[in-house]
DNA sequence: AAAATAAATGAACACTGTTTAAAAACTAAG
DNA sequence: CTTAGTTTTTAAACAGTGTTCATTTATTTT
């Protein structure tokens, strides 16, 4: 009985070959840009192959959409050993931020395109499964920055989407290129300068 | 002489007729699923000529792009009238948010979409020239309030970039629908209440 | 009325995502 | 080892896309 899990593996291994190959052209050329073609001719296999494997385009952005969670969650990780919630509240800022300019693509894919949310909202209720979970880590950071004390006067729903705002505000301008209107010898370190000042309002805000 | 003038304002209006079309197909179904064959349908012409007015399907959404940004200009007017440099800060923040919150595919357009950009900075230099008028407003108006004594320790320039990420991040997330994680009772206030909190923030910014 | 100019057209080109009938490859049973 | 049955892969086709261009149509000038 063997061959049926080779079979199955080798299955799963031409799924990861696609998706590589998917995630190779996008970075390359952006998601609208890169056609089921284009994927084919990389993994030289004809285009109707693919959809053997994901059911259309969207699926197979959507399995690297989840991808990127993944990632993103990993890096979110060492956050476990921050006890302090206001340390640990400014370190989830800058390791989202870094994240987001180390993989700028990933990110357009996860916080800014459209079409792969549309894809879940679509496959009702789930709606954005991967998004709850690192919005909810960040909820419940700040809870534990409101219980002890910080932020008097504000809530933890709207504060944590305001936060959440600021920081995805930052690099999806500088993503989506809306920074040439910054001084130009600002423009490389805008966001780090930004998240800096962000990251004194929130020192002011901690009583 | 009259003639050529009249051959003048009958091209113009087509022109405008284009754009009409093309701004009512895009409020429908999106930039990217609109076609030059469904404006030229609409306005019960040959898709070839769109190209005598347009010289492609980006220079149309430009132009559009550009008709946004006098419309948010001309709601940003009021707050000539406002002399508190603070108190016209946060005006000037809820004029924004209520822009984009008011006209969504607009603000897309403006902010979030890519391809316009794009197109402007291929034709070099005046690198997204309605931008600058924007910030520039933002930065000055920031710039007093630092005169004036407030955001001690801050700085002009990265606490511009800052504010307007803040807002910015908030619209873009409700726009490109990544609301659904917040409480699904608040999601239809939670920009709103997003920018109470951060009048708050700003005010406590104030000495 | 004829010539010149401008505008609009529709067909064509090279793409796109997706479907599907047929072919090829492989496995299992006799 | 051959035959039957599955699974995988393919190429062609469909309906759509942005864009170009020779040709036709309409208008203005001479």
């Amino acid at each position: 009985m063997g061959i049926a899990e080779r079979k199955e593996r080798d299955k799963e291994e031409l799924r990861e070959r696609i998706l590589v190959a998917a995630k190779t052209l996008f970075l390359e050329k952006g998601v609208e840009k890169t056609s089921i073609r284009n994927i084919a001719d990389l993994i030289e296999y004809s285009p109707g192959s693919i959809y053997h494997y994901f059911k259309d385009k969207n699926e197979i952005f959507h399995a690297l959409h989840q991808g990127g969670f993944q990632q993103l969650m990993s890096r979110m990780e060492v956050l476990a050993a921050v006890s302090n919630p206001m340390e640990r509240l400014k370190r989830m800022g800058a390791i989202y931020v870094d994240f987001a300019l180390e993989n700028p693509d990933m990110y357009d894919l996860m916080f800014i395109k459209d079409a792969p949310i549309l894809h879940v909202s679509n496959s009702n209720e789930e709606q954005w499964k991967e998004g709850f979970g690192t919005f909810n880590f960040l909820r419940s950071t700040i809870k534990e920055c409101i219980d002890v004390g910080h932020f008097r006067g504000h809530e933890e729903e709207a504060l944590s989407f305001l936060v959440w705002s600021t920081v995805h505000g930052m690099v999806s301008l500088r993503i989506r290129r809306r920074c040439e209107v910054v001084l130009a010898q600002r423009q490389d370190t805008i966001v780090h300068d930004g998240l800096n000042e962000f990251f004194s309002i929130l020192d002011r805000l901690s009583s």
